[in-house]
DNA sequence: AGCCGCTTGTGAACGTTCGCACAAAGTCAA
DNA sequence: TTGACTTTGTGCGAACGTTCACAAGCGGCT
């Protein structure tokens, strides 16, 4: 009964890297290849966190999490970070995906130079639609959703990316954890459900335009007020608590 | 002191829903959808939070938010429901979106069903790539980027979408704020740097991958081991709770 | 009318994330 | 060696987010 409790526990603390610090880490990456390729050696705490967007301090924790040792006084060693940080989020290995639904979003993924740049290996382009299979497209031929199973044996595939329709993006879903892949990228407009050992991330660029609609019409609401606020539009992130 | 609670509820009551909430209104607004199409009248918070994907103790919350009052003992009229979310988003309003970029991605965006679904209208494309201006896509022109100020004057566009290569992404999204774009979507792999009034998210394919990436990583070293958990890892959404 | 079962709305406990502030630990110059 | 300076790593409190659990409220059945 109390195994929620440890179970949560163990998640947390097993993984020993919270969420968060995950999510970021690929941020940090990025700025460290950024500097690498000028010419960087080390870099500070501060210099990071400003190129990656974030508070300094954050970026510090983050990096313990993963045991890489900066040097006091100095900052870090751009090479043995991003080594350290590729090392953390399985990036030494090349994964190998498979992406399913070769559609306008499918075709600008197969062709998106952020995969092969940090380790991924788009294994085979497969759909559904007869019409669609045997394609070209940035050198791979399309293939049936039917031989995914073969795709999967012939390449070691653990990652499916999900470019189709909505109403069927579940059944592909199924189709991908059947023959043993364990992490799926969604691209679709609906909620996928997956058994607890499969990770599901969702990208949904609709989701996104409607946050920032959200935050669009609170300002003009604002703009529209005479003197709500003082001089400045600050009002989220700082609530005038006295200290 | 002793103000923070009122703090909170003037926050809260004001029109301060929480980020995290604004993160899933989206969501709960197409599961809605759904429902509505399937021609469901009402729907209990409990099922709702199923198709969502989440807990319905945090769906009850999250609407409480935003004042929509269900009915004890049957639940929320879909209807009104989805009226209140889209108010609160701000999608009563049909926004303008200038997408700026024309590239693989550009393009999968320009052809978007999510977006002219929720409200938002595509009022212009744009690249600086002359050979790429005057093409016809989707029924538009591909403008020159010079344009902008003329056709955010034309469709009094708010949101700019960035999907150029990363080496662009901050001198166009410098010219979209200086026309008065004040929301910014960037599928561009930087970080871009604006000023305090002007909401930028960000939509990074690679980032996702390399998320899934770790957790992948994870599971492999798991798996490798004899017995490091017991038979599951129970994650997410769903209630144990007893009969 | 009165009771019963169902569902909402929310108080309270808990877990996670954030950012300040500072001691510890290093470099560099003399 | 010593001392000034720089930067890391982290303890801590506050803010935020999630989940449980239950009183309050509503509809329907008898």
């Amino acid at each position: 009964m109390s195994d929620e409790r440890a179970a949560a526990n163990a998640r947390t603390r097993n993984r020993g890297i919270p969420d968060a610090t995950v999510a970021r880490l690929p941020i940090y990456l990025r700025a460290l290849h950024t500097l690498a390729d000028a010419g960087q050696r080390t870099v500070s705490s501060e210099e990071l966190a400003t190129v990656a967007g974030v508070n300094s301090a954050k970026l510090r924790k983050d990096l313990s999490h993963l045991g890489s040792y900066g040097t006091r006084g100095v900052g870090y060693d751009v090479a043995v970070l991003v080594d350290t940080i590729s090392q953390a989020l399985g990036l030494t290995q090349r994964w190998a995906v498979a992406l399913v639904g070769v559609g306008n979003l499918g075709h600008a993924l197969a062709g998106y130079a952020g995969f092969a740049s940090r380790g991924f290996r788009i294994a085979a382009l497969l759909d559904a639609d007869p019409d669609r299979v045997g394609e070209r497209l940035h050198g791979m031929v399309v293939r049936h959703i039917d031989e995914l199973p073969a795709v999967v044996a012939e390449g070691s595939v653990s990652i499916g990316v999900i470019a189709t329709p909505a109403n069927a993006a579940q059944d592909v879903c199924d189709r991908l954890v059947a023959v043993g892949v364990t992490s799926i990228l969604n691209f679709a407009p609906c909620v996928l459900s997956v058994p607890d050992n499969v990770d599901v991330r969702k990208v949904d660029l609709s989701i996104e335009l409607q946050i920032l609609s959200f935050h669009e019409s609170r300002k003009a609401a604002l703009t529209s007020l005479p003197s709500a606020l003082s001089d400045d539009g600050e009002d989220e992130y700082d609530e005038a608590v006295g200290p």
